[in-house]
Parts: structure tokens; sequence; C-alpha cells
DNA sequence: TTCTATATTGCATTCGAAGTCATTATTAAT
DNA sequence: ATTAATAATGACTTCGAATGCAATATAGAA
């Protein structure tokens, strides 16, 4: 309709006026102006449908207000919620989410450029990775940077992350009290640390409690590539006692597959148990023994180690552990 | 390490002899540049790591490179791939995505506020309620909004839509011919536009194939909605010979409530039906006869009009709607 | 070689709000 | 009423890149 073109502080400092810093100042909060002019200022600011240009804000005050999240496709199928709440998180902080999302390591150049050229003021990276060389560059650079969910051992980094090892431990447990003696982990793909970390765990775990051998199959975090994987491995070997899933999707992809192709049910014939606390991992035809993950407190930890970061940029790196909760489902066979 | 304050153009410029305008033109595509600055400049500009701030460009450009995606968390959770493929489309027509949430009415004009502030180029908003004074305002601004999966009929807006009427329309014939004769429809939350065109086209094509009445039951698109329900309705009526859910969360929420506390199976006892196509809608427990909404081609398509309307903003507003594709699973009883 | 036509270049200005500083208005205190 | 203390105001500069324009360099044609 109007093909208006956009309202500037100067228009609205004429129509009122007064001063652009006057108005520039109204829309601060916390600065000095008398009532007299607040009001006017804000009776023709709306009246003209003028609002603060951000943009212009951010290069005098070089802050963008903009926080990057950097997602793999991977953990947004795994969390959709993880988005939401760290929006949610952020705009408390009076931050805006710009997404990224890094799916191949090739994309990293590309990726690190955007993130530099849009100034934005801190980075929360979800289950990517991240080697510390690429975490010396964010040094450099003075941003600062989260990671979800991933464990950089050498560097020293922000990260918030759910303990895994205890965790897993947990479910194992559960499985030797049950006396099973031969295990399968079917494992996540060898390019996800977190996947690694937690096939790695289970199998020293394992190997403590005095299993000596337990074979790996790979997935892909998905459903589907779980049934595959144990297909072809049910094929050519004898059925475990219990399955060691990495995360819930494959745990329910192991289910169906050993129930539809094998007809061997869960918990009767064999145990299983998962990761993460998907919601599906609760449904009637799963209920799945697993670790629920505290999605809210590793969001909100995320942010609150971010914003540290972001007004005091020379602290320490912190690292904050959560242990999962134990959902104690209907796949673990009884004695 | 290096606490380096920021690198300029003019930082730039004077280190390698030549102008600040030139700095500028070698950053953009398409500027005439002598291939002997042009390498002088990309040489030191690497060298002192200078790259362009965005901030500043886009305050003279006036283009913020920015897109808002406006997700309601129901969306998210719905279709967890549709933000990653937006942002991997949008960021092949060079933008970003700045990322909005709206799940209550109320934030509405603090979300407007933000979204003029930062200047996006343009708007998608899934699944998210706007009504036609919501849209006059984006005119207003002359800022292009489009909207997923969402129907604003008295208002012309651009749209991408799954052609739901058509979809369950295919879905009832099923239905209607495996002779059934009792229908009960467990649709989605009163506040959704979506959830609300479902019921409806159901509610009147049933009529129209000659069911007289068919009773309608709410849940939150959820599974545990569904179920609790549908647990309310069974209790005090009969069962129907099919539930229409209005997508395929309440649908399995409905499958498992029927095997677990009424010891009714699908397909054998009752036939049952979905919507969206979620993944899990094929899992073997389920096999939901279902419509999936093509969702590459309803993201394609959101991002296509808004380049559209970002390069052409006169252009008359458009609506395009695609066909799901019917997935036959086994949901269904077989006369 | 000389003169056009074209390609590069730098100067100066622009985008819109924030903030410094000096000035003026207001209030409180004497 | 006078002074001191404080509050409010506006003029002007700043942030960093983009671009119109005029000036200069280069290439090509005659």
């Amino acid at each position: 309709m109007s093909k208006q073109k956009k309202v500037t502080s100067y228009d609205v400092a004429r129509e009122a006026g007064v001063s652009q810093s006057a108005v520039s100042r109204v829309f601060r909060p916390g600065f000095s102006v008398s009532k007299k002019t607040r009001e006017k200022v804000i009776a023709t600011a709306n009246e003209m449908g003028y609002r603060p240009n951000a943009i212009a804000r951010m290069l005098i005050t070089k802050q963008s207000g903009m926080v990057a999240v950097i997602l793999s496709s991977q953990a947004n199928l795994n969390y959709p919620e993880v988005l939401s709440e760290l929006n949610k998180e952020l705009a408390l902080n009076n931050k805006r989410v710009l997404l990224f999302t890094l799916d191949n390591a090739d994309e990293l150049d590309e990726l690190l450029e955007n993130i530099w050229t849009f100034q934005v003021d801190g980075v929360i990276a979800l289950a990517a990775h991240f080697d510390s060389k690429s975490l010396d560059l964010f040094a450099k650079h003075s941003t600062p940077i989260v990671l979800y969910n991933r464990n950089v051992p050498e560097s020293n980094a922000n990260t918030v992350c759910c303990n895994h090892d205890k965790g897993i431990k947990q479910l194992i447990d559960l499985l030797h009290q049950a006396n099973h003696k031969s295990y399968l982990i079917i494992a996540g793909p060898t390019d996800s640390d977190v996947a690694n970390e937690r096939r790695e765990i289970a199998e020293n775990y394992l190997h403590t409690l005095g299993v000596e051998y337990t074979p790996v199959i790979y997935g892909d975090y998905g459903y589907k590539s779980a049934r595959e994987a144990l297909n072809e491995w049910l094929k050519k070997h004898p059925k475990p006692d219990a399955i060691i899933c990495s995360n819930d999707a494959m745990a329910i992809g192991v289910i169906d597959e050993l129930k539809e192709n094998f007809h061997i049910n869960v918990p009767d014939d064999i145990s299983v148990v998962g990761f993460d606390g998907i919601s599906a991992s609760s449904w009637y035809n799963y209920q799945i023994t697993t670790i629920q993950q505290p999605m809210k407190q590793l969001t909100k930890a995320a942010v609150d180690i971010l914003m540290e970061r972001i007004e005091n940029p020379q602290a320490a790196a912190e690292a904050r552990v959560f242990t999962g909760s134990l959902i104690e489902g209907n796949s673990i066979k009884t004695r």
C-alpha cells in the first residue's frame, strides 16, 4: 500500500521537534530523557511507524545481538526441541539465533567465513565436530563458543555435556545384573565423537565386568540403518543376550527388526537398551530402558556459559556435565 | 591470544597500498578490479585475517541478507527436517536464517517488533497463525512473507501448502471402500488453522458419502493427548469402524491405546489413518496408511516464492499447493 | 604515434543510530 | 534571590563498507 521508505530517527526527530540524539535515547533503556520528550517521541514514533534500525545499532555498538547456532542435521532429528529451547533461553538474554548447518567437514571453511562476517556475539555448536584448530580460530577472533554434547579433551573448550560414562554404565549394570553373558553393540557413525565415546565406554565397561569380547556393528543413528546392520549380523551369528544401542532410534529399529524378521521378542527373548530418552522410546510398543538427557538443563547451561563468556571473554573455559536420568522401561529380560 | 581489534577495509587498504574502495570491490562479486590489485588485496587480507563486516554492508546496501523463520514448537516437532532444509535452500540464495518462535498469540507484537528492527529481507512462517491484519503489517513494511502450510483465504498471501483436501479424501475413500460405516475423528488443537481445516474436510466429506454424523474429539497433535482423548471416548461409547487422525503422531497414540487398554488391534478390529508421513508412521508396529507431505518441494517452493518477492515486491501473491503422496500402510481393515 | 574507447582507481559521501561533550534548563539548597 | 548541583538537550563524530563520480591508466584502432 504505502510504499513509504523506512522512517529513521531523523524523521521522527524532525517531526517531534527534538534532536536525533533525543530519539535515540528514548529507545535505549536507562538513558536520561524528560517525561515530556519521551512521550512526544514515542507518540510520533508510533504514528510514523518508526522502529530503531538494529543494523545501524549493531554497527556502532559492535554488538550484533545475534548468536550463531550450528546445527548438524543429525542433532536436529534427535532433539527437535533443543533449538526452540535454546532460542527461548537466548531470547531471555536478548539474543537472536542465527542458524547455520554443518553436515560435512568440507563446509567448515565457508561456515567460519560466514560466522566472522556476521559478527555474531557468540556461537553454540550442537553436536558438530570441531577440532582444536578450529577452536583456536574462535579464540583468535575472540568469539566465545560453547559445544553442546561434545567433548574436545585436548583443548580447553566450553562444553555442556550429558554424562555418557555414568549413564551407559548404569544401563550395562542392569543388563549384567540380569545375568546376561553375550552382548552386541550397535554404535553410531564413526565420524561422530559422541558415537565413538558411547561405543568405547560400553566396550571398556563390559570388559571390566569380565566380558572378554563384544562385537560392534555400526549404524548411522537412524532406525533403518540399525535394522539393516542387525539383519546382516544375525544372518551369520547367533543372537546375543543383550543389544546395547548407541541411541533410541536405533534401539527401536532393533526391536522391530528382531520381531519382524527373526521372531525374537523384547524383552522375553532378548534385552535391548538405548540412549537419549526420545519420546518414542516410551511408546507402548517399545518401552525402552534408556538414559534421558536433561535437555532443559543442558540448553540452559549452554546459554549461561555463553553469556558469561560474552561478558567476560578472558574467563577460563568451563565444562559442565549433567547426569541423565535412568528410565526403566520394559526392554530388559528379567531373570 | 592476540587480542587484536577487528581488521577493517581501511587497515587492509593501507597495508596493501590501495584505497578502501579497492578493497571493497575485491570482496564484491562482479566488480571491476585488475588482477594485480585483486591478488595484492586478497593476500594482505588473508594475512591480516580480514573479513568484510556484514553489518556495515547491510547498513549501506539496505539488505540484511537474513530471512526470519518463524517456528511454532508444534511445527518443529512434526518436521524437524523442515528447518535445515529451509536453511540449505536459503543458503543457496545467499540468505541466512534468523530464528524466531511464536507459540502464544500474545507474543506476536514482540515478535513483529523484532522482525522490523532486524530489517530482514523476508519472512517464512512455519505453521504459525497470522491473521490478515498482521499480514497487512508486513505489506506496510514491505517485508515479503510466505506462509508454510497455512491458508489465509480472505487475504492474498503467499503460501505453500500441502493439498489437505485431496489427501484426506483419498484416505477416506479407502476407508469407505472398506465398507466402514461409523467413524471417529481425532482432530488437532482448535487454535491451529491446519487442524481445523483437516477436521472440516473430513467431516464434510464423510457427510457427502452418506455418513450422517461423525463425532470429533480433540488432541494437541501429540501422542499422549490422543491416547487420553480416545480413552475417555471409548469408556462411554462403542468403538467405531475407523478412526481418522489429523496427524501421524496421534494415529500412533491411537493404535497404542487401542492395543494396550482395549485389546483392539489395528487393522484386524479397526482401521486408523493418519496424516503427514512422519518417519515413525512406517515403523513395523504401526505401518499407518497416511499422506506424506512433499517436504522438499514445499520448502523449495517457499524459498523460491520468497526470493521472487524480495526481488520484485509488487508481484501478485501466489499460492502453491502440492499434492501429498498416499502411503498405503497396513492400518486399514480389508473386507 | 596519436587518438578513442574501455578498464581501474581513489575521493568523498552515504547508510542510521549511539554516544561524547559542551551547553542549557531545571531543581534543590542556602 | 543566588548559587550549586543535577538533569536534559543538541551538535557533531563515529562505526565499516558501498558506490557515484571524476580522474587516471590501459588497450586497441587508425
